[in-house]
DNA sequence: CGCTGGTTTGAAGGTCGTCAAGAAGGGTGG
DNA sequence: CCACCCTTCTTGACGACCTTCAAACCAGCG
């Protein structure tokens, strides 16, 4: 079984020996994290950045009234805190859901790799940029769907990326959150949450069973959600 | 007055004679665009970045029912499209809202300076990164917080990024954007936006006279929004 | 002076949140 | 193995927030 960033970084852009020997430098200290415990918190000055090897995380912030927007769910071969490790202090906190594995993404080395291997520097900027595309449709998302097509987009967004990640079938796999973290991902309440699920269960447009989501009618949910996978689809661009 | 892009930057680098000569070289062909003019749309593939120089602009999405998502308001000194520019095709659309001024930002050049200058890439990707912490808070703000204090965060931000930018007092400045759009912008109808400023209004904390905001109660306001403006005065974090 | 785009207001209804409580599942200890 | 717990899921009733539809008003501009 290859290297997952490898594997990441290697379904668009073709490395020599050199550029492999880079990006597996790049690694180091692999650990396991319990389950629902902060990686790092919001506001934390001294802090890494990690790829998700096993298990599922979320990123998250925390409003003063006491709610909470989960940013992004992240699956296995998902980085952690990579987006924001220029600033100072983190402006998100990532906490495990399950247990989870991962391996530190040494800073250093990255800058430096930019130097060195260009291509793969441009390969780690490819994937940040392609992680934030998904943040983005979030936002958009939350912003302008009712929460029937919200939560549709979201299956549906969530079957298309462990599918390229190798990790399900598309229109059937395992989504561990409690209908909690949901709501709090799609900005809605728990409560409210579980009747849209109901709702799309009596509309036929998926089935729930233990914690494994099937999506029954692929072509209604989709229509129902306005869904396009462009934005998860991106390649990186010629030239670059 | 010196350059627009030496003065992001230099907030946070103190750059010697070559790196200065580095950012100056990343700008090119400077031009201008009439109002209400896309400059690139959602799925383009062929496009450029730029640095707004001046007037006003947004980035933004559709939805296939004919909505449309405003992900952030652009002022002088943003960029335009750099965030997405490695991707094939671009996952928003930016357009200008008054005439702009706009220089383009040399993608190969910006490249090579990872290269030649890496405290000049560093720190145009610490950039990036702090208009990506505005985009994760602004998600944050349409999930978690309801009309009346999702305005008035918006506003909040708005003077303190003009300000930061040395454009305007923090909390008395030029908002030009119809209602319409800032109905786009934070997730709701112009109609609702109309209703939630009255109530500002009504409650003293703001003032709106021909496109002026002035912000009469300050704490006010910050305790009404629960406003923390750490996500906006991120520094480069120290050795990057 | 009439057009056009933006603002403002009213009325009615739907979506979604809050409060409350029961049911179902999974883990732990007796 | 069962009793008990705790967390999560589920459902109902009610009200608040927000949208929709409709129309009046206003300002800038040809």
């Amino acid at each position: 079984m290859p290297n997952a960033l490898l594997r990441k970084l290697g379904n668009y852009a073709h490395f020599t020996a050199d550029e492999v020997d880079c990006v597996l430098g790049l690694q180091e200290n692999r650990s396991t994290i319990g389950k629902s415990t902060d990686i790092f918190h919001e506001g934390q000055e001294e802090r890494g950045a990690y790829l998700l090897l096993d298990g599922w995380a979320f990123a998250y912030k925390l409003v003063p009234d006491g709610g909470r927007q989960v940013i992004a769910f992240l699956m296995p071969g998902d980085f952690l805190g990579l987006r924001s490790i220029l600033l100072r202090v983190s402006d998100h906190a990532v906490a495990t859901f399950t247990d989870c594995a991962v391996v530190s993404i040494s800073i250093d080395r990255l800058i430096a790799a930019f130097d060195e291997f260009p291509r793969v520097g441009m390969a780690m900027l490819w994937s940040i940029s392609r992680d934030e595309a998904v943040i983005v449709e979030h936002l958009v998302n939350i912003g302008r769907r009712g929460g029937i097509e919200r939560t549709a987009h979201f299956f549906l967004e969530m079957g298309k990326r462990l599918q390229m990640a190798g990790l399900a079938h598309e229109h059937d796999f395992k989504f561990p959150f409690s209908q909690y973290l949901l709501a709090d991902a799609l900005g809605l309440t728990s409560i409210h949450i579980n009747r849209v699920l109901r709702e799309l269960r009596e509309r036929n447009l998926i089935e729930l069973k233990n914690r494994n989501i099937i999506i029954t009618d692929v072509p209604g949910l989709i229509d129902l959600a306005g869904f396009d996978s462009d934005y998860l689809d991106q390649q990186l661009r010629p030239g670059a």
